[in-house]
DNA sequence: GTGAAGATTGACTCGTCAGTCAATCTCGCT
DNA sequence: AGCGAGATTGACTGACGAGTCAATCTTCAC
């Protein structure tokens, strides 16, 4: 065989995948053209379609690989042996630090996938939905063991939880919020603060 | 002048609009075409061009329209003497009676534009943000007067509630949260009292 | 060194669709 | 009745961009 060795190969399609990165967050999906990842890549336009069977499914190979980090990490989190409230800070900083890491990745995975459930979401609703349901077994967990009141659903409790996060996100994506280096630690605490204590000064009628 | 008379053109206009409503819910707006707009209203392809600058212009104007109403139901809910937590929940029932009332305009609402901050909630984004300061203004009332604890700033406040409802929507239009009518009701108090009152089950130590 | 499998190239094809426009119709006035 | 402004029609154009493919180059086992 001639072919190159597999490395190689697999640094070829990375930086194909990382200049997709670039161009969907800088342009959007629909926006931008294949061409324009391949000119971001430094590679022929052809060669995009080496790797990938369609433009679909380079967005497709971004979100599942980082989806399934974020998955394993949820379970993760969930087998420690903290309350609950510590387990979804740790889940908030984890996504807080997906963003602080590599925001361009996020900003594609959330505007052009998780945000984008009538295009291209639809295909990954089930994936999307996974998530949701491991937090809310978290926060039914901790309503069975008393640590949280049972006044709401589980399930609601978690669309809340992951929609105050991805609204957070959202709003520095699009400078609708500060972004500095220490909004990023302060807003994990938010979110937990805001979802587990309450806006309330007073304690509520439980 | 043989114009028809302001009534009818208003009509037909509105015939379009409508039109668009259930095709952009159905099939999304960019997926959809022109011509998909102007046999669901049962007009020639020219005619949607004599109303309508451009396709961008119909969404345009759906959005605006609604947004309009939901921003002059804010502002009207913020004028009650009522307190800030009674407010929250004014402003949670009125999105939620918007959703039950047509669940196709706010399902194009949210998912071609409120969601879609990248592609067509660009240029809507100053309209969009309009609404999270009422809300975060509402908070920081709220704190100042001692009704609500000063541990998070209003707008991660007003970013939080607001995603929560999103998100919750959001469950409704993909069917990943049951839609039943109780449920309309019940989610009102649910994301007020998430937001509000927390979910821990004891006080929190302010 | 050589040959073949695989990598790389980019011009081209092909379908799609937003927006245009000239023709036709219809309403409301005189 | 007859006219003219505006309403309505739908075939057509022009741009665009995803995906194809035949040609060329590179690598590596022998």
């Amino acid at each position: 065989m001639a072919t190159r060795n597999p490395q190689q190969a697999a640094e070829k399609r990375r930086l194909i995948l990382d200049a997709a990165v670039r161009v969907f967050a800088r342009q959007g999906f629909h926006t931008c053209r294949v061409s324009d990842i391949a000119d971001e890549a430094g590679v022929a336009y052809g060669l995009v379609y080496h790797y990938f069977r369609s433009k679909d499914e380079v967005l497709d190979t971004l979100f599942l690989e980082r989806w399934d980090v974020l998955l394993d990490a949820i379970r993760e989190v969930d087998r420690r042996e903290v309350c609950a409230r510590d387990k979804l800070y740790a889940i908030a900083s984890f996504i807080v630090d997906s963003y602080r890491h590599d925001p361009d990745l996020m900003k594609v995975i959330i505007v052009e996938v998780t945000r984008a459930a009538n295009s291209f979401g639809r295909s990954h609703l089930a994936k999307i939905r996974e998530a949701y349901d491991l937090i809310a077994a978290i926060v039914a967990k901790a309503q069975a063991s008393g640590e949280f009141k049972d006044t709401v659903t589980p399930a609601f409790a978690a669309l809340a939880f992951y929609g105050a996060i991805e609204q957070v996100l959202t709003g520095w994506i699009f400078e609708l919020l500060p972004g500095a280096p220490e909004d990023f630690d302060q807003a994990k605490a938010f979110v937990v603060e805001t979802i587990c204590g309450g806006l309330d000064a007073r304690p509520a009628a439980t």
